[in-house]
DNA sequence: GGTTGACCTTCCCATAATGGGAGGGTATAG
DNA sequence: CTATACCCTCCCATTATGGGAAGGTCAACC
């Protein structure tokens, strides 16, 4: 009788209902463990189901969701953009001009962010270009960043 | 007698000796007087003169050092380096050599977050290119970031 | 001389995304 | 039954920047 009525299960019963653990999350999803536990905290995941034991369980719809982010993180969308897209993406009536809008948003900040690191490098290049790189102290690189006139 | 052997200055008296104040030292500079206290702290500049009220006071020279990290920061230097960079300009008998191999090394580094930031933008623009952006739900980039098949 | 507003000081907190590590409990294979 | 590998929470660090509080000071004006 004692074990009957538990709500949480445990790790082995778990895994038999097709659950993972937060390593195997991790693995699949391609997200560390220590960046899944945040998330949750951050409330960018829902806080994930547990053990009786109190290990996170995640379910493969958990590590869709997690594959959703990691791959949205690595076209570079913030956190918070981020969470604006999950629920995009779960709202099954959403209007893809709300998605395209960010997606342009993000696009537009990438290429200002590009731009203005073309510009240092090429700022950069300029003055490297006319240093002799030798054992002798005078360098137009210093004196190009020291005196800006 | 009594305020003869003073070693700290009033604010008059410094600043008829060619010193400035903190939110002077900012305009002059282009650096904000929190940050010019903070580049203070970590090491970056030599601990400021003070008047005998504990004012910071600033020499053209003092100046002319945060111009130069104003001036590196905004060609994307990171603090680290741009300590290296002050320790070779104030050293006049640095081989230019070395100072070029910074630069190079910092310009190698903006090529790097540039063409991943030119990749993410490529990426995002083509799911973008083929989302019609209206009322209707389906959409090709949520499509995109949820599957990387 | 006194008041007032602008400025200075230090100290603490926050940001964004990620990781390191300590201290303590748990799963599982042998 | 015992290792060992994993899990938990909590705290700290990073990078560069700024906000704001509490308290002292300078300058100008009456």
């Amino acid at each position: 009788m004692r074990r009957v009525q538990k709500h949480r299960p445990e790790m082995s019963q778990a895994r038999q209902s097709g659950y993972y653990n937060i390593s195997e999350a991790s693995e699949l999803s391609g997200v560390s463990a220590k960046m899944i536990r945040h998330y949750e905290q951050i409330g960018l995941m829902p806080e994930a189901d547990r053990t009786d034991a109190n290990y996170r369980i995640f379910s493969q719809s958990d590590i869709h969701t997690l594959q959703f982010i990691k791959r949205a993180r690595s076209l570079g969308f913030s956190m918070k953009k981020i969470a604006t897209l999950l629920n995009l993406y779960q709202d099954k009536g959403r209007p893809s001009s709300e998605v395209k809008r960010l997606a342009e948003e993000h696009i537009q900040s990438l290429n200002e962010a590009i731009k203005e690191m073309q510009e240092m490098r090429d700022t950069l290049s300029n003055l490297a270009k006319h240093c002799r790189g030798d054992e002798r102290p005078d360098c137009p690189i210093l004196e190009g960043i020291s005196c800006s006139h």
